[in-house]
DNA sequence: ATGTTTGTTGACTAATCAGTTTAGCACGGC
DNA sequence: GCCGTGCTAAACTGATTAGTCAACAAACAT
């Protein structure tokens, strides 16, 4: 039941936003009461945390084999960046929009006025950055991008994707994130295999 | 009154969210009673978008001059980039926290369930936008950068600008936006003139 | 068998929410 | 003097909110 309770907070939250999402409305699709709800979390905003890092926990193994140091480092982002576009694009189908980054929308929405969550989110982002600057670090040091500094270069590709992210939601538009990977290749300063145009 | 109205609001959602800034709240700051909100507005909605459209307005001047095609393009990402920090930075001593992009934040929140107020925002930053294309487009004229697709580059300028405000919101910390101007260069792919480490 | 832990239930507060209503004020035109 | 117009005041509605509480059930240990 906890988990049921976590799964649904994560949804509606995501779907809609932490303010709007009522405990009413999480008990009902997850099928408890609000006794049960106040049972495992003593509140709306410790039930949040937790539903963030449940659903963490859950996408990690997966983030594990992605950016697994076997799969060649461009090829990690390639591979992650398609994973997220097709998960966004079959969200899509569900609730008719698109969601971007849970993190970052619920972060955003609560971070002056819920440091409980607001702490959670951060620390989760953190780790997920961590995946970046590992790939960035083994590219460089194969020599398939230049960079001298792996956390800079991180951080300014993932902000760049978190912004196309949060972009993508406020449009309802898939079109930035589908041709994610082009500038990504780009902000990594991959050297373009432009087809050159004849004549 | 109206414009009491519309600064209470962005002030409050923008330092709070929407979703917890209530109509009571926003008549409290400006000093206005509820009959004379709903004399002006017809919904909390549509304050909103007003808001952030004068809040645009009021904006709009400044990035005229500081986009000026008069000034050399990369020093307008920098001039602005400076400004964004400063603001940003004095925001913070008032309330304590960073507050990031009000456009961002606010557009992240209520885009899948308000409308009105996701295409105000949607609109407000499709302007904002093209001062970014046009510097880079001049850039690129001007042999500054190579940027044979200014759209292109310009959304990835703005994603990494947005994502960079947004973590900076959840992290409660300038210092990625501080040091932003760099990231900058680096994305529109300036060559760094770096001080050569002697030995 | 008996008590304890672990969970569930539904009714209950007390506050807050967006939005309405109606009466009234101050003002200039006539 | 009188009337509309632009705006304000304050009380109100009805729904919704987060959170509480005491009674109850089933499993399990002793």
């Amino acid at each position: 039941m906890k988990e049921r309770l976590t799964d649904a907070a994560i949804d509606l939250i995501w779907e809609n936003s932490y303010g709007t999402t009522s405990v009413d409305a999480i008990c009902d699709r997850a099928g408890a009461k609000k006794g049960s709800f106040y049972y495992f979390f003593k509140s709306k905003s410790e039930l949040a945390a937790a539903a963030l890092q449940a659903d963490w926990n859950k996408k990690r193994a997966h983030m594990d084999s992605v950016f697994s140091p076997t799969v060649p480092p461009l090829e990690r982002f390639e591979r992650y960046f398609e994973c997220v576009y097709e998960g966004l694009a079959e969200r899509q189908k569900l609730c008719g929009s698109i969601l971007g980054c849970p993190m970052l929308s619920i972060g955003s929405e609560v971070s002056t006025q819920d440091q409980v969550v607001r702490e959670t989110v951060d620390r989760i982002l953190d780790t997920k950055r961590n995946y970046f600057v590992s790939a960035i670090r083994d590219a460089h040091a194969q020599g398939l991008i230049s960079a001298p500094n792996p956390e800079a270069k991180a951080d300014a590709l993932f902000a760049c994707y978190h912004g196309t992210l949060a972009q993508a939601r406020i449009q309802n538009d898939l079109e930035l994130v589908r041709n994610f990977n082009q500038i990504a290749l780009d902000v990594l300063g991959v050297q373009h295999d432009v087809v050159p145009a004849s004549a």
